[in-house]
DNA sequence: TTGTATGCGTTATCAC
DNA sequence: GTGATAACGCATACAA
């Protein structure tokens, strides 16, 4: 600023009020101010401003990377992280704002790094079960956060997350009554993410509630298609297959469909097998997945909304938004190519928003 | 650190330190300062420290969003962005810094985010052309930064990109080579894309020096999936299909896989198909996708390494990267499924870095 | 309409 | 080892 101001001969505070585009300055005066920044290429240093104004005009966006690093992003369950951020950035565009972002495994050191992290940022974006929920509530008092996909019973917090208990029953009721399965087996997610757990509590009640079918196994992955390939070798080692096997998301059911595929299974035909997410690549597979349709850009939308929301008033009184995931029907639980709801995955608005 | 040293009995300095992790103190004080700092829940104020420091422990990241908007995320483009977004992150978690996003169409708005980002990070990674190549340089005399597959020539600038020039030299050799195709299109990107722009004259030097096969058409599209369908209408338009169809990219091509299949023509029965790129859904797809593998990973990797070195040494002399891509052969082609070098997509560290 | 002066929370340079 | 204190670059209350 004192360059801009000693060449335009103005003091700082025009310079200033002349960047932040204040109505009190002579029209006069902001051009020739205007030309001198644009000559001298001044761009306001935003750590004082952040240090002057008290907001960083920064929000964070940690998540979890699940699977094993070595084996690549490729095969990690970093799709939803994606769609997350994808939304929250578009919605933060207007505004101001940016979007920081810090993913990693669960651990101590993710928490650090968040920690960290919550020196840089007006509000926080929690994507899953990033850190321990005391030290997400000692997080929240200090500083604004919404929590995507948390766990359900999140009290005092911010939270918004797909209802993953009716699509679920959805999904079963359609294996179990359409289709008739009696044999099912889960693969599961991982322990620490609650939709993960919500998944599996869901299908062994929807299951239980259809009197004639019967959970015959639950294997455990980490959300990774690696973990998927792993869980169909399991099954392939069994005496028979199961009816059908569900899966707790869809990376995990394209590492079994793609494993079962190599083994010469062949699916529906074989086994019927479904998926959780309707990520974008789950329409592609042969047969397309038979999955449940989450709301990924709602729930990155919504998220990014609310926090906004909350920083302007801090007052806000913590709410939990509960968004719809339905079924989609393709191919891999038997029903015919694109006889059914085979609509292409999600666009982005189709359940109003606010 | 006002609170935390007058409960803790210390000056500021002294809580400076120990948040710094300064060797000169003594560790009763250090222990007791630390035991405070817990209790208060504190942690520094990045924009203080930004500013006493000179330097804001953040790197950006600039990238293109194309597409049609409207249509959701899931079709356009960003796979690519993701990866490159991934990989830096992943460099970057041991150093400290954290990765800021900026995302959009290209445009003024655009140029504008990108100039509001520079003065929140000490370095900047720019995707593709963001900008125009003069106020890219002139961004990088007041910043460090670093372009990733921008345009060959370059000067003055770090840059890495993909070879893609021997890329598609080598798929092309392939089809009209091993399949003797000869009478070939092409479904182009943006021309705003540097790397469109070289395939597209890599394909057509390549079909040219192939004697025999012609280029019969070239349409083009934005990198989108859609845009890729709408190339396919166009084909289907036509008196007869070419043999063979090379798109600019997967998402494009999987666009026109879509399509065409839809249309009832099989692939690669009544068409041959390739794309660019080696993205997650393009071995998923039915045929999997013959496609040019392109170092996604290594790019980022090496671009976040790089843009670290030049803030660490800004003196450092402009170098441009060029990265191996090589074609990577499945079925889509018209080759048996399996037969030939049908890899997993890339995983991260094949070629050596550094 | 414009300039002056002060504070924002840390780090770092000095003395002690 | 530790404590004052001066930057750091900008925004703003107040004075002019």
């Amino acid at each position: 600023v004192y360059d801009v101001a000693r060449v335009a001969g103005v003091s700082t505070a025009t310079v200033s009020r002349v960047v932040r585009g204040s109505p009190l300055v002579h029209a006069d005066t902001r051009d020739r101010v205007l030309a001198v920044i644009e000559a001298l290429g001044y761009v306001p240093d935003a750590s004082a401003q952040g240090l002057s104004m008290r907001r960083k005009d920064i929000i964070g966006l940690a998540g979890l990377e699940r699977g094993d690093g070595e084996i690549g992003i490729e095969r990690s369950s970093l799709l939803f992280a994606d769609q997350i951020v994808h939304a929250a950035e578009a919605v933060l565009r207007g505004t101001g704002y940016s979007l920081l972002l810090t993913f990693g495994p669960a651990g101590e050191q993710l928490e650090r790094r968040v920690r960290a992290l919550s020196g840089k940022v007006d509000g926080l974006l929690v994507a899953e079960e990033v850190m321990a929920p005391e030290d997400l509530r000692t997080l929240a008092r200090r500083l604004p956060v919404v929590v995507i996909a948390g766990r359900r019973g999140e009290t005092g917090l911010d939270v918004v997350l797909a209802d993953n208990l009716t699509g679920m029953t959805g999904l079963v009721a359609h294996l179990t009554g359409q289709h008739g399965y009696r044999r099912l087996c889960f693969v599961s997610g991982p322990k620490d993410a609650p939709d993960a757990m919500e998944r599996l509590a869901a299908f062994e009640a929807a299951v239980l509630a259809s009197k004639h079918s019967v959970v015959e196994q639950v294997l455990h992955g980490d959300f990774s298609e690696g973990s998927g390939a792993a869980a169909a070798r399991a099954l392939l080692g069994r005496r028979a297959m199961p009816e059908a096997v569900v899966c707790a998301n869809d990376q995990m059911a394209i590492g079994v469909l793609r494993e079962l595929g190599r083994a010469g299974l062949r699916i529906p035909g074989d086994v019927a097998l479904t998926g959780f997410d309707d990520v974008y690549p789950s329409r592609l597979t042969a047969p397309p997945l038979t999955t449940v349709s989450q709301p990924f850009r709602d729930l990155g939308t919504l998220a990014a909304r609310r926090l906004l929301d909350r920083i302007a008033d801090r007052s806000l009184t913590p709410r939990t938004e509960l968004l719809p995931a339905i079924a989609v029907i393709r191919a891999s639980c038997g029903c015919p190519p694109g006889l059914r709801n085979d609509r292409p995955t999600r666009t982005g608005e189709e359940w109003p928003i606010r």
